[in-house]
DNA sequence: CCTCAGCTGAGACTTAGTCTCAATATCAAC
DNA sequence: GTTGATATTGAGACTAAGTCTCAGCTGAGG
């Protein structure tokens, strides 16, 4: 896998910079990010680690996930939930999320006309900006045709219900 | 305060249509979040209906809060952070947020050509939607003449640091 | 003014995440 | 290849925000 190790060394270099070592827990952690997960659950995260025999502790991962944050390899999200979830990010392209209430599928789009509206409501408050957040809750299409109603506001689905959660 | 009143009722109604009850406590939260409240969070209502000597309990606030939702009253809101924030309803005008990093400052704005323009991104990607979600983060007019700078996308400042907590 | 379903408070519990600190690993220098 | 200063790790205690339980209380229709 020659992609995950560019993103590897990329990982370095920023800790490098700082004075920071890269270290076993944090290579497998970024191997494991980037080969397999795209959007994902710090403690989602940990459990396939655990399956793999790879014995990294909740704090490391935690800790690991916060500098890669840093370091721009990963973005936090939230997709609606009332915790966060993390994406890989290849490349710097930005986007926000669809996100379906009933399968939980994430759909990704990036439209820069929104971008471009949003820099003017900035523009005419005077707000200079850094960063924006934008989830859109519905159905997606194939939920929709199998009559799924959407949920209420304050009742969203868990994204990725299927995962094993790792605390009893 | 009639227009607190005003609130109650359309709360009693709700309550009613549902076979439930307006009781002692959730009339004193809906006064206390229709009276002063804008953005606040539960744990600051709690705070708030103490110092008033009014004995609710958390459980209560959070239930209330949920029916309140539920109601179309108030509405839940992240703003940024790791939990929620809620904030009333009058009328029914929908709005997102600018949220300012520095001091913590929340600028309401309603754009229709951004949410047109939501809808048609939703319609692209044959997406039903039912709700969406935008902040943006930056900083503030007054913050920024002040010097102040961005915080990074991770590390965002906490909003009503100020506002004291109860559980020590 | 009775009745009973719905509501409340106290506090145990849960979930997601942070912190502490002794033991361990990294890596630059030798 | 060894050394040593320093960063890192893991285990588990701790925290914040929120949920749940259940015995006792209360609103409101009759």
């Amino acid at each position: 896998m020659p992609t995950v190790d560019r993103e590897i060394h990329r990982f370095q270099d920023f800790l490098i910079r700082q004075g920071q070592k890269l270290t076993r827990q944090r290579t497998a952690l970024v191997r494991e990010i980037f080969s397999t997960h795209y959007h994902f659950e710090a403690d989602e995260l940990l459990f396939k680690m655990k399956q793999k025999s790879l014995k990294i502790s909740r704090a490391t991962v935690y800790r690991t996930l916060e500098l890669l944050v840093k370091s721009g390899l990963v973005r936090r999200v939230h997709l609606g939930e009332d915790h966060y979830h993390y994406e890989h990010v290849r490349g710097d392209s930005h986007h926000d999320h669809l996100v379906c209430t009933a399968c939980g599928a994430v759909i990704e789009f990036n439209d820069p006309e929104l971008e471009q509206r949003q820099l003017e409501i900035c523009a005419r408050k005077k707000f200079t900006p850094t960063f924006h957040n934008l989830q859109i809750l519905g159905i997606c299409d194939s939920c929709h045709r199998k009559g799924e109603q959407p949920a209420s506001p304050d009742r969203v689905m868990t994204i990725g219900e299927g995962a094993m959660r790792l605390r009893k």
